[in-house]
RNA sequence: GGGUGGUUAGCUCAGUUGGGAGAGCAUCGCCCUUACAAGGCGAGGGUCACUGGUUCGAGCCCAGUACCACCCA
């Protein structure tokens, strides 16, 4: 084995081994464990967030299928319409040319082939993180089945109702040409202005005014509302405005949605751009105008003035003739939310238009119910209140899209203007005796999500009634972020109820989101996103620096994050390899909250990984070849053996406790605290002594050889969910040495997990190990306050050791010698005069340590000192505690004497340290 | 405005029936000891955001305040 341990040379190989072995696909018992991936877009490269929740659903996976369950992963990604379509257009953009220059089919022809070419970036990157999805199944959103799918589920609802075509006020985006679902406009806060336009009555009297952020909309103003209580108005409810720069006259209505306090309490009413204005509009039969084109430029309804002019042309030139006409009676400067297409980052506008909808009521309310009721559970609990909040409030979903990069909607038309659903043309021509009439399609295709909502059952081949789908449904675990509860969790419940019959899932684990080590978002233009892959296989500074400054609108930008990337990675990112990032992952992983990532930690981690690696070089280098046992003979099982073994029982049991509850961080400390400050600070370190030592025979030797090897046989399972290359790299070493045939067992992935046995819990063993690092620990503690070098042989003296003291010292001499590296080892009997010593204690027994050329007496005072410090703080403590009669009387039994038998032991310690002390000074 | 989560060592974070404040990294000291210097051994470091309450006892429970983050309107 090489000395350090090098991720890049072990790792590749060995997934390409399992890959082409096929271990990856489901082949377990009865019990079928289940995990969908989120597709993730075809158009992507995993981010740090993927590979966050592939690590934790690949440990699920790997635990799973170890644990006998019959395992699948389900791989596959979604075509991601506006995503895709937006990328492919950037391209053919490059070329000179638009879609409309190709035409629809041979523009979707142009992405596929760009599929083709850029979609396996995703599918290699989840090969680099060891993912053991099962290829086999991989599935695309956009394949025939899951599009057969999608008709289907189209149809069905249609025909029950629950699709129907409507026009409505949508949010339009003016770039990208569609409209988008409620989900996909992001609002933020940003520094606009309050314009005030005074409006003249119709009669002459006077004026209102009217307040507005968008000055453009009072093209399409159809009433002015006042609050009907509101007494500085009641007189002119029902009379009539003059609106400006329009020969139109329009009406004032009362309506208590308007805020009297707001402003002048006078609210222009815009039905055609405004969701609240059209509710009201509808409430009053309002006309409404609509004012724009779909580029957001001046419709033809507007006056001619005006027509033709961008929104914000137009905005500027309103404001100008309110002014020239003396109607403007100020500008405020006004903070206001501002929404904008989460795809396209332009401001969206509410606009009129003809879409498709899901009527959603019918569907929340069973997926309402499953949750409550338990059907389905949240981990942690709390975002069920989250789910509840979105589902009891939830409208209805615009389903529509006017791109051409999805599932086409399966409605036809007429020359009348009739509208026919069906699976195919032909089918709708049959069932509806339309011969061979003319049929338009509907161009329009089908938000991303509503395929991305069937796909736990359409991938487990639904509609048709498979085996997988009997199987494998409901699956045991959603593994998301929160950032998609609503876009797709709770729209996957409810299309999964609804043709399934079933929940889609058990559970659902939501993760928290990955940010950067200061905890800010990690994102392009901030410059501080990591690639997974880049830690992994390490990345020099200057291709980093490239990466993050390609493709910048900024070039100031541009120059800042280049700085900040140079001062913060000087060296570039070093190759850490996958398990040591996984690890991280896992160990990060607490409920739910935003991850701060740190490479630091996955320094420490890939520093783990050596250690793992090189424990097993010493296990290797001292049992192969070598009598393990598993040839027969005599077997005596050291203190320390049955001691590990105990530890190693106790471990599983906190592992598996851990990973039930989702915590996958208290399960990597598990791991991580047996591995490196239990198996291979203490144990390798006390099977020296007798793998080493003359004074051991062949049996005992035997059955340390054989623990070293079980041991770390049974760890390697333990942390393969979590640290599958590294542990399959070593256990396909190891494993033959505790008589597993590897021909026949090929992979650690396929060995079972291990599990606690109660009966290997060895109580008398930990104490006997407990009493050794006790006095090993304070020799070391004296050495190292001393400045007395690690090397250096000590003698020692014992005294007033009990007999348990006396019997163990019997048993145990070889171990405290060499750990603790002694020359002696000898009794003082009790009254015996000591030389001049430093001292220790183990529970009464004192341990000295004759100081003569060794110890500086200031420097042991100065030790003893603060001993005696922080051991007559504790006394205070405690005492006071029990001299107070309120905690004696009403405290537990239980409590005040575990108080007392402590204060008796800091007192007699205490004692002991002052004796010292003493001594000392009398010199 | 409504809601959720957070505030613990210099940094990143654990702390699950309320009963002796922890880990990793960083810092300091000694050591290249025959698995590992990506290491070993040892040490220092915290008014657990603030105020009040419940309790014999609060990092933990309750009320309020401040600040941060996110979600919704």
């Amino acid at each position: 084995m090489e000395k350090a341990y090098d991720p890049k040379s072990i790792e590749q190989n060995l997934y390409k081994t399992w890959e082409e072995n096929d271990y990856f696909s489901p082949k377990g018992g009865d019990n079928s464990y289940c995990i969908m991936i989120p597709p993730p877009n075809v158009t992507g490269s995993l981010h740090m967030g993927h590979a966050f929740q592939h690590t934790i659903m690949d440990a699920l996976t790997r635990y799973h299928r170890m644990k006998g369950d019959n395992t699948l992963w389900q791989p596959g990604s979604d075509h991601a319409g506006i995503a895709t379509q937006m990328v492919v257009e950037r391209l053919l953009d490059k070329e000179g040319k638009s879609r409309h220059d190709l035409g629809r089919d041979a523009f979707i022809d142009k992405v596929w082939e760009w599929k083709e070419h850029s979609g396996g970036t995703i599918t290699r990157q989840m090969r680099r993180l060891g993912d053991s999805c099962d290829w086999s199944r991989e599935a695309f959103t956009m394949d025939d089945d899951l599009s057969n799918a999608v008709l289907e589920v189209f149809v069905r609802l249609y025909e029950e109702g629950l699709i129907y075509r409507g026009q409505r006020l949508v949010n339009w985006d003016p770039k990208l040409l569609t409209a988008v679902s409620d989900l996909e406009v992001e609002s933020h806060e940003e520094n606009g202005h309050l314009w005030h336009l005074k409006y003249p009555l119709s009669d002459g009297s006077g004026h209102l005014v009217v307040a507005t952020t968008r000055p453009e909309t009072m093209l399409g103003d159809t009433a002015v509302a006042v609050h009907p209580d509101d007494e500085r108005y009641q007189h002119l409810i029902g009379k009539t405005i003059k609106l400006p720069l329009t020969d139109r006259e329009i009406p004032i209505i009362a309506d208590d949605y308007v805020e009297k306090d707001f402003g002048s309490g006078c609210v222009k009413i815009t039905p055609a751009h405004d969701f609240n204005d059209y509710e009201m509009g509808q409430r009053h039969n309002l006309e409404m105008i609509n004012i724009l084109t779909p580029t957001a430029h001046i419709s033809d309804a507007a006056p001619e003035a005006y027509r033709g002019l961008d929104r914000y042309e137009a905005r500027k030139k309103i404001v100008e003739d309110f002014e020239q006409l003396g109607l403007l009676e100020k500008i405020e400067p006004h903070k206001l939310k501002v929404p904008r297409g989460d795809r396209s980052g332009v401001v969206i506008e509410p606009y009129l238009t003809d879409q498709w909808y899901v009527k959603i009521a019918p569907l929340a309310e069973p997926a309402l119910k499953a949750v409550k009721d338990g059907d389905i559970k949240f981990v942690p609990e709390n975002w069920s209140n989250t789910y509840y909040h979105w589902m009891e409030n939830i409208q209805d979903w615009c389903i529509s899209r006017q791109l051409w990069w999805g599932h086409q909607i399966p409605a036809w038309y007429d020359n009348e203007g009739n509208v026919y659903v069906g699976r195919s043309e032909e089918e709708v021509r049959q069932k509806h005796n339309l011969g061979d009439a003319e049929l338009r399609r509907d161009e329009d295709v089908l938000d991303t999500w509503f395929s991305s909502a069937l796909w736990p059952f359409a991938t487990l081949g639904w509609p048709e009634e498979t085996p997988e789908l009997e199987t494998f449904l409901p699956t045991s675990v959603l593994v998301t972020g929160f950032d998609i509860i609503f876009f797709w969790v709770a729209r996957m419940i409810m299309m999964g109820l609804k043709f399934t019959g079933k929940v889609p899932f058990k559970e659902i684990y939501i993760t928290g989101l990955i940010r950067d080590e200061h905890g800010q978002k990690m994102s392009k233009s901030k410059g501080n996103v990591l690639d997974p892959i880049d830690i992994i296989d390490g990345i020099d500074i200057d291709s980093l620096v490239d990466k993050r400054t390609t493709g910048m609108m900024n070039p100031k930008d541009a120059e800042k994050i280049a700085k900040r990337t140079r001062k913060e990675f000087p060296e570039g990112i070093a190759p850490y390899g996958t398990d040591a990032m996984r690890f991280t992952f896992c160990a990060m992983a607490s409920t739910s909250r935003d991850i701060n990532f740190d490479l630091n930690r996955v320094e420490g981690y890939r520093n783990f990984c050596n250690k793992i690696w090189n424990a097993a070089r010493y296990v290797l280098m001292n049992a192969e070849d070598q009598d393990t046992g598993i040839k027969g003979g005599d077997m005596t099982l050291s203190v320390a053996d049955r001691w590990i073994t105990s530890e190693l029982q106790k471990t599983i049991t906190e592992f598996e406790k851990a990973v039930a509850n989702y915590r996958f961080d208290l399960a990597s400390n598990a791991l991580y605290e047996f591995t490196w400050n239990t198996y291979c600070d203490w144990y390798l370190e006390l099977s020296k002594p007798i793998l080493y030592g003359d004074e051991y025979s062949d049996a005992e030797k035997r059955g340390t050889r054989h623990t070293l090897v079980s041991v770390l046989e049974t760890l390697m399972r333990l942390l393969h969910p979590f640290m599958p290359f590294i542990t399959e790299e070593i256990w396909q070493r190891v494993a033959p040495l505790t008589g597993i045939d590897t021909t026949e067992h090929s992979s650690i992935m396929l060995q079972a997990f291990p599990v606690s046995e109660t009966d290997l819990i060895d109580d008398k063993a930990e104490q006997d190990i407990e009493w050794l690092k006790t006095i090993i620990v304070g020799v070391r503690n004296i050495r190292g306050e001393m400045n007395i070098a690690p090397g250096k042989p000590l003698n020692v003296l014992f005294r007033n050791g009990s007999e348990q003291d006396k019997s163990r010292l019997a048993s145990y001499r070889t171990f405290l010698s060499k750990l603790a590296k002694l020359e002696s080892i000898e009794w003082l009997e009790a009254g015996q005069e000591a030389p001049m010593s430093a001292t220790a204690l183990a529970g009464k027994m004192e341990i000295l340590i004759p100081m003569a050329g060794l110890i500086d007496v200031e420097q042991e005072m100065a030790r003893l000192g603060k001993e005696k410090e922080k051991l007559e703080k504790e006394q205070q403590r405690i005492s006071g505690k029990l001299s107070n009669k309120n905690f004696t009387d009403k405290a537990p039994e239980a409590v005040v004497n575990k108080e007392k038998e402590k204060l008796e032991e800091v007192e007699s310690t205490l004692n002991k340290v002052a004796e010292q002390i003493k001594q000392l000074e009398s010199l």
